[in-house]
DNA sequence: ACGAGATCCTGTCAGC
DNA sequence: TGCTGACAGGATCTCG
């Protein structure tokens, strides 16, 4: 379940294996894939891999093309993963596997393969100037990381107000806030002693500042701990996250709250598996 | 306009 | 042992 530390991370793992790279072919095993775009695919092969980079819960490339390619522009790639998604860069001649939806063939041998179980995750090819017509990329809200807690904060308030659905559902509505998930709301709603089924028009300046304190606390050090892998996420190299470990009460249903002791909450919230403190989170 | 719930998908695990 | 059903969830869609 790739949220915002997890794909910051697949980005920061990915991009030192094929940054510079130029694609050499590409295969697209599966049918549907790429959702959209498929009429560009064919101007992939020679094209260069310019920038790597993440917004909300998406990872983007840039692609280049080169003088002998006769005005065929620049690409942009956009990848959801959603629940299962994944990148890894194989050895030369290495075959598609069961679940892989996307290869591209590098200059330098390797074959970067996108993969996704659950088939719920997504690519998408189209030019750089049409990336905002895209409405999903155009309603997204601003990157946690990228504002002041204050800033955050106020921004928060804003979309909240009036609001009577519960807190935890505007925080993971990507138009509010990108690149929160379930374990991200989750965490962050305890850390701020909110309650996930409380209305967003509900809380105060003062919690919402705490709330935004705790959201970019969270995500940085999850970041830091290269994201957490509950099941299936690994970052491009394979290597699995640590932040898993770090949970209060994402995954810990029943089990004691580590501030006050008592057993931990579940509930349904957007349809969510929700775990929450009924003390400490009000 | 807003909010709630169903939907897509496959692998894993609990329970019988 | 083998089967069944519940569960995981991001974003979109439908319905009230």
């Amino acid at each position: 379940m790739p949220e915002l530390p997890e794909v910051e991370t697949i980005v920061r793992t990915l991009e030192p294996q094929i940054l510079g790279r130029r694609i050499t072919s590409w295969e697209a095993p599966y049918p549907g894939v790429p959702e959209s775009g498929a009429e560009l695919l064919p101007l992939l092969p020679r094209m260069r891999i310019t920038r790597v980079f993440r917004r909300a819960k998406l990872l983007l490339m840039s692609l280049s093309a080169d003088e002998a390619q006769n005005g065929a522009g620049d690409l942009i790639l956009a990848f959801h993963f959603k629940m299962t998604g994944s990148f890894f860069v194989h050895p030369e001649g290495t075959q598609p596997m069961k679940h892989t939806r996307l290869i591209l063939d590098l200059d330098d041998g390797g074959r970067l393969f996108f993969d996704d179980i659950r088939k719920f995750g997504y690519c998408r090819v189209m030019r750089p100037e049409n990336l905002r017509d895209w409405p999903f990329y155009a309603s997204l809200g601003p990157e946690p990381l990228e504002l002041s807690s204050a800033e955050l904060a106020g921004h928060l308030a804003a979309r909240f107000e009036k609001r009577g659905v519960s807190i935890k559902a505007a925080l993971l509505d990507q138009k509010n806030i990108a690149g929160i998930g379930n374990i991200y709301a989750d965490e962050s709603l305890f850390k701020a002693g909110l309650a996930p089924h409380r209305p967003a028009g509900s809380v105060n300046e003062e919690k919402l500042l705490a709330l935004a304190k705790a959201l970019q606390e969270t995500l940085l050090r999850s970041i830091q701990e290269c994201g957490s892998s509950v099941r299936d996420y690994r970052d491009a190299f394979g290597k699995a996250g640590a932040f898993q470990n770090s949970f209060r009460v994402y995954g810990r249903k029943g089990e004691k709250c580590l501030v006050c002791k008592r057993p931990l909450r579940a509930a349904r919230i957007a349809g969510r598996g929700t775990v929450y403190c009924p003390r400490c989170q009000q």
